[in-house]
DNA sequence: CATTTTTTCTATAATTCTATAGAATTATCA
DNA sequence: TGATAATTCTATAGAATTATAGAAAAAATG
């Protein structure tokens, strides 16, 4: 097997991998057929396992495909030197993103992975909490350094925050003009500042305007 | 067909409905066989369609038996004469607490009712999106008497709250020993007022302690 | 160009699943 | 109790699905 068919396989293999996610996204692992997947990618059902040795497979792949560059981004932005803010607003930014870009892979692991094997559901668990954890340092580290109320659970915190993230996911995946830099102001400005007034450097500010 | 037949047909038929969204959350619409339903209820497959004319049909009551309650507690929420704050935390206290009471049956509705045909999406969407403007409207009163910034934007606070209950709604269908009460309080306190830091009242405050 | 390798196709075995029909059982009621 | 109605069961038709084997086609190689 010369080098270029290698690639040439490999390159194949990833139109398979997409033409998969898209399908599973639309109908669900057990929704979805082999033969969906084959037409979507233009070969008949029977040649897509050449691709892959099961339908299983295929959600493998597609799953790790989906949150693999996720997790790999959230490493970088954990031990860059930004402030606080600009890694919240990073984080969220990449989450976001993956959606757009990663052609509903990202939903699929979210909503199809625990169908897997519990061998290969381990590997994405491990991806997935490490991401989890690295976003609760930090929170952690804003705590430290003051910008956040020390009251705050970190756990929740990051938690919260990739659930509100997979919640705006499904809708960037069914809305594909959802304007995501408008979406990731407002998530970030949320996750700071709550929605509630804060009355700062007004003068002849009275407790009655509460109730104006 | 006396009362007390009727009745006790409408009690199995309950039962029916939620062993259905009990294998439904587990195995999802497609991957879940009439098979499993009807093992959880104890009768076998055929007798299944006693009480439902088709597997799609159970799916339709599931997610009819997930939402509507949910719905109708946000009515009289909104309808009350209690201020914002108050209205907020009711507010995700009926969500979260829905996904404990309703057997999973939310969930499925959220996960797997966009399988259902059209014509049966419709009367869920509508009682959906009933849900989402009604909660717009709550914030919309809480921009309105000034206890929220006027800079928000309603929809995006209605749909992030929606997500993000949703999001723990998950954990707590898979983990039941989940603290409701706590989360609750969490989740209001960063909707209201975000993680950050408030320096209220305090004396000797420099800009640089920003970067302390 | 002829040969080898890679890729795709066709056909099908084996299994599973939904939905229905009619028999059997159980409960209700006069 | 005996008749009627409600509920569940068994059996199965018919359709769909996964995965495999081997033939056919297309591409690469020397």
């Amino acid at each position: 097997m010369s080098i270029s068919t290698e690639r040439r396989y490999e390159n194949q293999r990833q139109v398979a991998i997409r033409s998969a996610a898209s399908v599973f996204a639309e109908k669900g692992f057990h929704g979805a057929s082999t033969r969906d997947i084959a037409e979507r990618m233009g070969i008949k059902q029977g040649s897509l396992y050449y691709y892959f040795k099961s339908k299983e497979e295929a959600l493998g792949e597609v799953c790790l495909f989906g949150i693999e560059e996720y997790v790999e981004r959230m490493k970088t932005i954990a031990v860059s030197e930004q402030p606080f803010e600009a890694k919240l607003m990073a984080t969220i930014t990449s989450h976001l993103s993956s959606y757009r870009e990663r052609n509903e892979a990202l939903k699929v692991h979210n909503d199809e992975r625990l169908y897997l094997p519990e061998d290969k559901r381990e590997k994405l668990k491990e991806l997935g909490s490490g991401y989890r954890q690295q976003l609760e340092k930090i929170f952690e580290e804003g705590v430290k350094v003051g910008v956040l109320r020390d009251s705050i659970d970190c756990h929740f915190a990051a938690q919260t925050m990739i659930g509100l993230c997979n919640g705006w996911g499904d809708l960037i995946v069914r809305d594909p003009y959802l304007d995501l830099f408008d979406l990731i102001q407002k998530c970030t400005d949320l996750v700071l500042h709550g929605f509630v007034e804060r009355r700062k450097k007004q003068r002849n500010e009275t407790v009655m305007e509460k109730t104006r």
